[in-house]
RNA sequence: UCGGGCGUCGUCUAACGGCAGGACAGGAGAUUUUGAUUCUCCUUAUCGAGGUUCGAAUCCUUGCGCCCGAACCA
């Protein structure tokens, strides 16, 4: 498996034994609908991670609204995530299960004075809470006391309070900048049946309390979960901290994915199935797992596209014709191949006798080392498809046309000789000769017959329902220009009757096979016995099909219009920083950077104070110090100006170069020490003497001949290279200003 | 900008501060009893402007753009 961010990060904890060494991941799903291949992205990720970290991976029901979910969700997503490989063995849980947990907890946060119960109704809530730019302002019942915030809370529980009257909420900062911190409501009343508790709740908590908690009940080390969730992480931590919970989570955000020509929110596949757009959750065009499974899409496809996707946080919206591609590498491999004709079209081989032949034809082509092979009877009368003959066919069409030769399947190679035509002039059927020579598709005589097209014989074909399935939407982000449903493919499913050779009668239900030149298909669930129901999985790459129609097919996708260049505005420099620059002779970046971050100011002057050389410090502490503080998210430098004008010093008298020091820098981060001590500790003196460079440069040029060539041809980036080979081979201790000029002089 | 997140080929995703790589899509060709598969080759990218550095996609400053957040949903 590829790393991403997360994994780095999980490796890391693992290495530094943190949670012990143990890593516990969950897929928290609510049952309120069926899981979609965005959800895939999430199991694959969770139980992924799981599995190569030796740890375990929950399934958990996120089940804490009863008015949407419903226990055939639940089997539903079972189903759906064994399917497609993962196994949760003993942890499966609900956060219906924690209820009486929960509900302690609550009173717990409620005797600490962190939760208060409050009686203002949503539409004045949500006017206290304030918007996004203006702080939100205290309800009136945030100082109830302790006693009456317990009273209220158990009659609540109680049901002695009307649906709406009042919520728990969580007492935190009305004038909070996130507003998830703006007192969130922490449990609500809901006279509701719940799947699992029935009636014995009439208060139920809400996500961003029930989640946070189920998660360190369980033992959880690393909450994953989709950007969205990102601004609710400091709840999360809040709320655990606030409940004193023994263990701590710790929730990671990655982005969800998003597939084009799919609409992948839950709302909005609800939506197609109760507006019945679609068949229901498993109808084969859904991007559900269960309709992905019913269209003949292999658990093993539906992992492998989640590997190749990548886990990151940006933005992304996968082609779907990447989610093709690898349904047809995967269904490549194991598909039999059989014989179907589309639009039937009658041949009539005149000179064949009155007789019937069977032609071996094995289920495999030649570069899928699978056995096995089945017979196919062969007559006069054939059926072949009407794409593959035309009356008058441009010259680079292969198939058939008067007076043209092509080879059938695994058969003989025909020849039309004419066209017979109805009264209306249609063409009713195709008169041809076959060559004897031929049989099995071969050619003695060594013509070439560039084209092979599939065949059924009319006397057997089985006349079978097939259905052919397309994306279900037609712009490439469904919704975005307007609804979603406006934009519904009228051509998403097309269902067609196929003749089909005879040994498909028996098929089974989720057998599959490659119809030769049509696509991928399988047996659905809809079939009966000896008279099976074919989906469409996915067609096959068709560079013909693509030649015919690109006159009409769109242009090129546009590059994206670069932004536009816009004159940059001067940024003025505030006062502070104007003053800091006369003062310390620093430039108005440095300025700036040390007006806005105390820290580094202080670090600077304290530096100045010391003596440091104030060009190389400020430089230093503006461009690499406040790079490495953010990086390890630290307060400010855990050293002191002292440190840092020694390190410039030593910098400014060549016992270090620029690199060094950097070097040097982040070992005071790590706490080794000052720089003086971690200078010698390491012997780090600057190499500067000419000949031992010029030795080293040449070292690195012979075992690189290759790289002095790339850099002849242009490829300026080689120098850059060459400079960090150089250096290593120096230990890092060479001086880089002179390794590069030797090395531009040696290859000029 | 009230806070947060994110900007790398058309798309997705890599690159301890050291030759911007891979996959899909697109294009050209070879092989082919599937115009499939397979195999070769090719096109295309670091959001802009400054700074630090011998060297910046990466560190700093700044501008721009996109996304998320104001359910008693999850």
């Amino acid at each position: 498996m590829a790393s991403d961010f997360i994994r780095d990060m999980i490796a890391t904890d693992v290495e530094t034994r943190k949670h012990d060494g143990k890593v516990c991941t969950r897929f928290p799903p609510e049952p309120n609908g069926y899981l979609h291949i965005g959800h895939a992205k999430s199991i694959c990720l969770n139980f992924g991670v799981a599995k190569e970290f030796g740890g375990k991976c929950h399934l958990r029901m996120d089940d804490t609204n009863p008015a949407t979910e419903d226990p055939e969700y639940v089997a539903a997503i079972q189903r759906d995530v064994k399917w497609l490989g993962f196994d949760w063995g003993e942890n499966l849980f609900y956060a219906s299960g924690y209820y009486d947990q929960l509900y302690a907890i609550a009173e717990r946060l409620i005797r600490s004075e962190r939760a208060y119960v409050c009686d203002l109704n949503e539409e004045q809530m949500s006017e206290y809470r304030g918007t996004l730019s203006e702080p939100g302002k205290n309800s009136p019942f945030r100082e109830r006391s302790v006693e009456q915030n317990l009273d209220l809370f158990r009659r609540m529980r109680a049901g002695e309070f009307k649906e709406g009257s009042c919520v728990l909420r969580a007492k935190i900062d009305m004038a909070s900048p996130n507003m998830k911190l703006r007192d969130p409501a922490i449990y609500r009343i809901k006279y509701a049946h719940h799947y699992r508790t029935g009636d014995a709740w009439c208060i139920y908590p809400l996500y961003d309390f029930a989640h946070c908690l189920s998660d360190p009940m369980e033992g959880i080390t690393h909450s994953l979960c989709t950007m969205e969730f990102e601004s609710a992480r400091e709840l999360y931590d809040w709320v655990i901290a606030a409940a004193e919970m023994p263990w701590v989570s710790r929730q990671t955000e990655f982005a969800r994915l998003n597939l084009t020509y799919t609409v992948m929110s839950k709302r909005k596949l609800l939506e197609l199935v109760e507006g019945k757009f679609v068949k229901g959750w498993d109808d084969p065009r859904m991007p559900t797992i269960a309709g992905l499974r019913r269209r003949g899409y292999t658990a093993e496809a539906i992992r492998a596209f989640c590997g190749r996707i990548g886990v990151a946080k940006n933005l992304s919206t996968v082609d779907l014709a990447l989610l093709e591609f690898v349904v047809r590498e995967d269904l490549n491999a194991r598909s039999r191949r059989v014989l179907a004709v589309h639009k039937p079209l009658k041949v009539i081989v005149d000179n064949y006798p009155n007789q019937t032949e069977e032609f071996h034809a094995p289920y495999w082509p030649e570069d899928v080392p699978n056995e096995g092979s089945r017979s196919l009877p062969f007559s006069r009368e054939l059926y072949i498809d009407a794409d593959d003959f035309m009356e008058t066919p441009p010259n680079d069409f292969y198939r058939l046309g008067p007076g043209r030769e092509v080879r059938l399947r695994h058969a003989y190679v025909i020849k039309c000789e004419r066209v017979a035509k109805n009264a209306q002039g249609e063409i009713v059927a195709i008169h041809c000769s076959y060559d004897p020579q031929t049989r099995g598709g071969v050619t003695p005589d060594g013509r070439k017959v560039p084209g092979t097209i599939q065949w059924v014989n009319v006397a057997d074909a089985l006349d079978v329902e097939v259905r052919l399935y397309d994306r279900l939407f037609v712009t490439e982000r469904p919704g975005e220009a307007r609804d979603f449903k406006e934009e519904m493919n009228p051509k998403s499913l097309m269902t067609v009757r196929m003749k089909v050779e005879p040994s498909l009668k028996n098929a089974t239900i989720g057998d599959r096979f490659q119809f030769e030149r049509l696509g991928f298909f399988i047996v659905d669930a809809d079939s009966q016995p000896g008279s099976p129901v074919f989906n469409r999985t996915v067609s096959l790459k068709d560079s013909w099909a693509k030649q015919t129609s690109k006159s009409v097919q769109v242009s090129p996708r546009a590059s994206k219009p670069k932004t536009e260049v816009k004159a940059t505005v001067a940024v003025e420099l505030p006062v502070e920083a104007q003053e800091l620059m006369a003062r310390h002779g620093i430039s108005s970046e440095e300025a700036r950077t040390m007006a806005a971050e105390t820290h580094i100011l202080v670090l600077f002057e304290g530096a100045l104070a010391s003596g440091g050389a104030s060009k190389i410090a400020a430089a230093l502490a503006c461009n690499d110090v406040l790079g490495e503080v953010r990086a390890r998210k630290l307060e400010g430098a855990p050293f002191s100006g002292k440190a840092l004008a020694e390190l410039s010093q030593l910098i400014g008298d060549g016992t270090l170069s620029s690199k060094q020091g950097k070097d040097v820098l982040g070992k005071m981060f790590d706490g080794e020490g000052g720089p003086k001590e971690i200078v010698k500790k390491l012997g780090l003196q600057q190499i500067t003497d000419a000949s031992t460079i010029e030795a080293m440069v040449d070292r690195v040029l012979a075992a690189n001949a290759d790289a002095a060539a790339r850099f002849r041809a242009g490829n300026a980036n080689v120098l850059g290279a060459l400079v960090g080979l150089a250096m290593k081979e120096s230990g890092g201790k060479a001086n880089p200003k002179l390794v590069s000029d030797l090395l531009k002089k040696k290859l000029a």
